[in-house]
DNA sequence: CTATAGTTTGAAAGCGCTTTCAAAACTGGG
DNA sequence: CCCAGTTTTGAAAGCGCTTTCAAACTATAG
């Protein structure tokens, strides 16, 4: 837009009409400075007279001058882009996220580079090297399966920021969302509208969250006084179809539950779907919470109750945290705390 | 993976250990050849003795080297990266979409920048200056509001992919579904299982696709000679809360109607919210059809009848397109046709 | 065996910016 | 008014790669 309007603009330098972009030189030139005056004015790197700073600033405008990030990054060794490790581009969850970090981002200048790892240590870490060639300026780690080993290393040599766990090292941030805290406050929703036997759909088990969803339930239940029956928790895979195969195999169990505790929202829409098969009811027979408060969450039928997770919240504090450590202040951010949204699907247990 | 594995493995030359990445220079010398004949092997650009072809690939192996894409970007003006203009990258619709593009660029070292215009002209063009400057090889420009004129422009100095129009110029591929089909079968579906008063709410009307939807509804109506009544057609936005506002508007109008066609499934979402407020079953008291067959649709209660869109194929496609466009190939592909995925939100109208 | 055309190769000049390094322009203090 | 001490500035050397250009070969014909 800029570049566009500059040759209606001004005609007095060589602007986008004479060959290509403007680039730092013709400002230079325009001004009456050296490139490399124009180069500190940019990135404020010395101090400059106010007087050719002007000039500068002139000439910028006039030419609608756009440093060239690439050759930005060859020179100075930043890039203004931080690469992302997502699992899967198209990830509901995830997709939130990755908005937040693009609109924090994105008034600094700096761009991310989405790459999917899809849930595979070794794809993460080839994910890495991609990143590392195309000269990131950091990497953020949405979760994934990668080991605290290898982000450690990797944060030796380029700041990172890593959601999903706790971890302490140099040039490396964790943001970690309690996912004990919200399944227990879940599950503690569940109990306190009566129910009892209360069945739970896990996740993957090497998904640190998941493992922590887990204590939650328990955690839960023991606090009431009901005792943990490994007969009512399924394993499921954090996708629709393991919460509706979780919901057969229930029932197929003969156990007796009043209702259900799904590790993500996902599950829980399967598990919703397995109940309606049936031609069980939910809130009426079975009461069905999730975890994550998807968007869709909210349109399913019924609404279903579930705890929020601020994906898009979560991605902006991993943008700033990112952009913090770039500035080598220590990322002073606080990741809110689990609450527990109400909606239809679950009621209290009548009698 | 690679470089990582060269420090263990070569140490005749020096590896990632004595500073910084391997660089081309450092494989000329470890062959014995001139950084221009690496480059050359590299790039495929001209005949090389088959001597030091060999030699330089060894050198390659041994020490791990990976281009600088940033340099590269810096000297030869290709920089391996596609810009994507996407309108929200947590889109639940275009979300698959950049799955496919990724999925089909990566083989070929090319990778996907994703940058959101927030379905606003202004945005999307601030979008493309970004890709620009970044140098990005190709642009895809997925649906949006920017004008042929716009892309045009941009395909003079760019090639480009435009998903979502018909529209031929040179260094660009459109690439359309068809929309007027989709929405016909659709509501023929609904026709053919004796539905007459069939309601429909349409999306954004500035957006091409809507329009298209709109006119596939009519003519299947007209098809089967029934009247179009302007009356049960609400407008929509395309997302959930507009198709649950439709709905109330459709129920205070005291129409009279048996089916809802909704433009996409975002919008069938939130009518059948809107349905399951009043106490109206689906399908047994209103038939409800989507489009798009979003993932979440298949586990909608009940399962959503919908027309399919093969985003992640057209991800995909756009992805190949551009990069026949980028070997200066004429592109080849072929938008799959629409289907009609009959699920249980639609029934025969009875009696 | 030389002249000529055709190949393969290397030297060197960038791409647009950052960043040293040293020169130039200012400070004052004596 | 000169010199040391401090800024402010510019020249020039890269960053890692591509690409022209011309030199060094090789093959072919005369």
């Amino acid at each position: 837009m800029k570049a566009k309007s500059s040759s209606r603009v001004g005609m007095r330098a060589s602007t986008a009409r004479n060959g290509g972009p403007v680039t730092l030189e013709m400002v230079a030139e325009a001004a009456g400075v050296s490139p490399s005056t124009v180069s500190r004015i940019l990135n404020g790197t010395a101090v400059v007279s106010d007087l050719k700073r002007q000039a500068v600033d002139e000439s910028i405008a006039k030419l609608g001058f756009v440093p060239n990030p690439v050759a930005r990054g060859l020179a100075g060794g930043r890039t203004l882009s931080i690469g992302v490790i997502t699992q899967a581009i198209d990830s509901p969850f995830y997709g939130a996220a990755l908005r937040g970090i693009e609109d924090e981002l994105d008034p600094f200048g700096y761009r991310p580079l989405f790459v999917s790892g899809g849930w595979n240590a070794a794809a993460e870490a080839r994910c890495i090297e991609v990143l590392r060639s195309r000269r990131v300026d950091g990497i953020i780690v949405l979760t994934g399966r990668l080991t605290d080993q290898a982000l450690k290393l990797c944060a030796k040599s380029l700041p990172v920021v890593v959601t999903g766990r706790s971890l302490k090292a140099p040039g490396l941030f964790a943001l970690n969302f309690d996912n004990f805290e919200g399944a227990r406050l879940a599950t503690h929703h569940l109990i306190e509208l009566g129910h009892q036997r209360i069945a739970f759909i896990s996740g993957d088990r090497d998904h640190p969250d998941a493992t922590e969803r887990l204590r939650g339930y328990r955690a839960a239940l023991e606090a009431a006084g009901l005792a943990y029956d490994a007969q009512l928790v399924f394993p499921g895979e954090y996708h629709e179809v393991s919460g509706l195969l979780a919901v057969d195999r229930l029932l197929e169990s003969r156990q007796r539950f009043t209702a259900i505790f799904a590790a993500n929202d996902q599950m829980a829409s399967g598990a919703a779907l397995g109940l309606y098969r049936r031609s069980l009811r939910v809130p009426d027979d079975v009461s069905l919470v999730g975890f994550d408060d998807l968007p869709a969450s909210l349109y399913a039928i019924p609404p279903l109750t579930t705890v929020h997770q601020p994906a898009y919240e979560l991605g902006r504090l991993a943008a700033s945290a990112m952009l913090q450590l770039l500035s080598n202040t220590k990322p002073t951010v606080e990741v809110p705390a689990p609450r527990l949204i109400a909606r239809e699907s679950s009621r209290r247990l009548p009698g």
